[in-house]
DNA sequence: ATTTGTTTACGAAGATATTCGTATATTCAT
DNA sequence: ATGAATATACGAATATCTTCGTAAACAAAT
């Protein structure tokens, strides 16, 4: 029951999210100012989209001092997970295998990232000898 | 000049396009009929997208006869990448494995399309030992 | 020729996402 | 305590996406 399942962050919040997934929690000040390298916005523009965030779930906030602290409430795995899931539904007919081999023809991976993708490859289909 | 980059589709224009792939030229209706199926929306809403598609290059259309014919003016294959380098970029900090082991870990994929990801990786192994 | 049905064209309402101006509250240094 | 700096809260403007109502154009059947 109410399982709230998360609900998918748009374009804006993920950037939000990126910040505090590698920085961990952080005030909107320091949010915005690494923001701002990347695009122009103004403060009170990322004050109110963490805003939205946080009575969306999204962000969790500590509210006891005067500057309040955001962190993110949803980790980094699902949301990953639940955006990966969709493009594969929406963008490649729902075949994961078609899209790995897009991914893998256009992107220069360096060897030890495709040892261990043939790695995990051959335990997958070790358990499916089982 | 005028390279003409292709402009990222919508979540609706998507679904249009997927359709349009599927199944090649085709009229609104043709069109909307399959729509219908999976969503609930309202004739002049399909034609309205596709006009608007149209304007914006994603879409041809053959106007001689009264019924007018579109058909996409992007490929499948360049919108896939076009959407999957993005997520790379924006969802998975540009790393193209890790996108792959998660498409890997949470989706059946065949004994079939398993091996041949194997092979593939086995070939660009072979390209960077050269 | 008139009716009936189908199509495109147009404009605008509704929904969602993004942006920011301004007011109010709080803190800190003086 | 007063002023300067910084924070939050709030409301609204803007932009984009989605939806649909209505009108005009056209075609086919009667």
């Amino acid at each position: 029951m109410s399982a709230g399942k998360q609900l998918k962050p748009t374009e804006s919040e993920l950037e939000i999210l990126r910040v505090l997934w590698e920085k961990g929690p952080s005030t909107v000040r320091e949010v915005h100012e690494i923001l701002e390298q990347s695009k122009d916005a103004g403060y009170t523009t990322t004050l109110k989209l963490m805003q939205i965030m946080h009575e969306k779930g999204l962000l969790q906030r500590d509210a006891s001092s005067k500057t309040h602290i955001y962190a993110a409430a949803v980790s980094q795995e699902n949301t990953q997970r639940q955006l990966l899931d969709k493009m594969i539904d929406t963008v490649f007919n729902g075949s994961a295998s078609q899209l790995v081999l897009q991914a893998l023809g256009n992107h220069k991976s360096s060897k030890e990232e495709l040892e261990k993708i043939k790695e995990y490859l051959n335990e997958i289909e070790k358990q499916q000898r089982k």
